[in-house]
DNA sequence: CGGAATCCCCAACGATACTG
DNA sequence: CAGTATCGTTGGGGATTCCG
């Protein structure tokens, strides 16, 4: 528990702190890392199916629909090296391999879920303001 | 209300449709439409920021430390054409801009405040867990 | 002060082919 | 079945310079 980590309770209240705000070093501010972990192209949708139930790697190919097997095996690698997603073996011929949400990945639903109801509920703002724009 | 829409009220939903789930056209889910804009660079350092308080160009730039004019102009164009952050323009000399947070932008805090926490208690995990990986 | 214009780089992503 | 290997593309972002 360091002196840091008090200061930056969550991002709001990072930013709440006495001007001069430094601001600097952005990359260790645990939001942005995780925001930035969860918003590449596949990472959201990957965890959002596994929310629902244990998928075997084809089982996702087939349902994501246009994620290369590099970019599924890279998403779910980096999944699992952040303790997001695990990764099971099943010894068999051919063999098989199950992915599943680790507690900590369960844990994340929650939230998400909160910001996508966000986006269900105004995405209709944004794509109007967008077209005045236009 | 189109039968798509109720089809996505969250994105947990999407993928709780029966298989086999036809997740393409993904581009046309609001929420990672909404994660990818908000997942930039800078974007929700910016958001943060203004849901502090107004500020005008070269507070930003101040405040941020890193990020280039250009890309600052940029996220806050893309930010002002989403319907999140208003522009306003004083005409005094030297010219004046402040930036904030349009009502929109306000209710976004909220669902991000949501994540930010979830960041904040569990990045110490994810951060152990890489290094077993490592 | 608040930008716009220009140039450049690189990491993310895609496509394809191959393998234990 | 569950990946790896290789190559090619692209656009997000940085650095710099200039302007009303």
């Amino acid at each position: 528990m360091t002196t840091r980590n008090t200061a930056v309770r969550t991002s709001l209240d990072t930013h709440r702190l006495p001007n001069p705000v430094p601001i600097g070093e952005y990359e260790r501010c645990p939001v942005t890392d995780v925001l930035r972990r969860v918003n590449d192209k596949w990472t959201l949708l990957l965890i959002t199916l596994l929310g629902r139930h244990p998928y075997r790697f084809n089982e996702l190919h087939r349902a994501v629909e246009g994620i290369s097997p590099r970019m599924l095996t890279r998403t779910l690698r980096t999944l699992e090296s952040d303790g997001l997603v695990e990764r099971e073996v099943f010894p068999t011929v051919p063999p098989s391999v199950e992915y599943r949400l680790t507690p900590l990945g369960v844990s994340l639903l929650e939230p998400l879920a909160a910001l996508a109801d966000w986006a269900v509920d105004h995405h209709a703002e944004i794509a109007t303001a967008r077209q005045r724009t236009t």
